[in-house]
DNA sequence: GTACTTGCAAACCCTTTGCATCTCA
DNA sequence: TGAGATGCAAAGGGTTTGCAAGTAC
């Protein structure tokens, strides 16, 4: 199971090297403890739990250090919360959408590949040449919408 | 054409009765300003607008109006930037999504029923009630895609 | 006249930057 | 050893809040 880390350390490690950047301690124990994870995470999040890790690591080297993973294509931004960035490990290339329950705050990932397709119709459509995107619904999930709903067709 | 507006400062005044809020100078300058624009915009850019036509109108009361405005359903949120919110006039229902270039900051719309009809299956599946969605493609427009590209299929 | 609104300034909070010290290579 | 990395503290920038003065109804 932890081959799975070696390898995206690996990656990190030819990432890093391929950018001039040295491999250091704090570059290595955030990201184990990104990779460890497949939560969506705030920069505050990442940074309990690399210090739980390594006291001596500090927030401003996890900034930085997100912005490199992001731009290395092993994390990305989502930007579900207006008052702080949260990130996701990307694991391989296998991509998903998201479902965030604006009472309990979970996130229920999705993917279709209709909806992909359809969606690159729609940029060829309009000569647009799609690099990323987000596909976020807002609501209640299973859990929230189904409590005090006994058969009717509930909204807020 | 301004009787478009009439309506809409009609069923803003209805909202704000709706919610027990009075219906003043301030809160209706701000409201005829952003109805009589169809642009995305940012606080900053709303509060110029408005303080073009009233100085004596604080950024404070724009923030707080917003407020209103999107909990009445008459302006929607925008998360295309992570240093700031961007806000869009809602005209009647008619809802659509975006893409965003990423190189010259332009906006395009779109709107596909299909993948509408897709997400909401998707919705559905997952047991999940969906209040709204955002949907958002970041790339490159026509004109940023099409300059230095002979026949090449470019992905970042 | 009273309760709600406004707007200034200050507070907040996430994020970035300056700079002296430390570390990888 | 030297260029790059780190981390503290402080600055930056958008957004929110406290509170006295002003306004709607």
């Amino acid at each position: 199971m932890s081959s799975t880390i070696d390898r995206e350390m690996e990656a990190l490690r030819i990432a890093l090297v391929q950018r001039g950047l040295s491999v250091t301690r704090q570059r290595c124990r955030i990201a184990e403890t990104v990779f460890s994870t497949h939560e969506h995470f705030s920069v505050d999040d990442l940074v309990k739990w690399v210090k739980k890790k390594d006291p001596r690591v500090g927030r401003v080297t996890v900034y930085r250090m997100l912005k490199v993973l992001v731009d290395a294509g092993l994390v990305e931004e989502r930007p579900f919360r207006k008052d702080r960035m949260l990130y996701e490990h990307i694991v391989g290339h296998h991509h998903h959408d998201h479902m965030v329950c604006v009472r309990c705050g979970n996130i229920v990932e999705f993917e279709s590949p209709r909806i992909e397709e359809e969606q690159a119709r729609e940029a060829r459509k309009h000569g647009f040449e799609i690099f990323h995107h987000s596909h976020t619904l807002f609501g209640h999930c299973r859990t929230c919408a189904g409590g005090p709903k006994p058969g009717a067709n509930g909204r807020s």
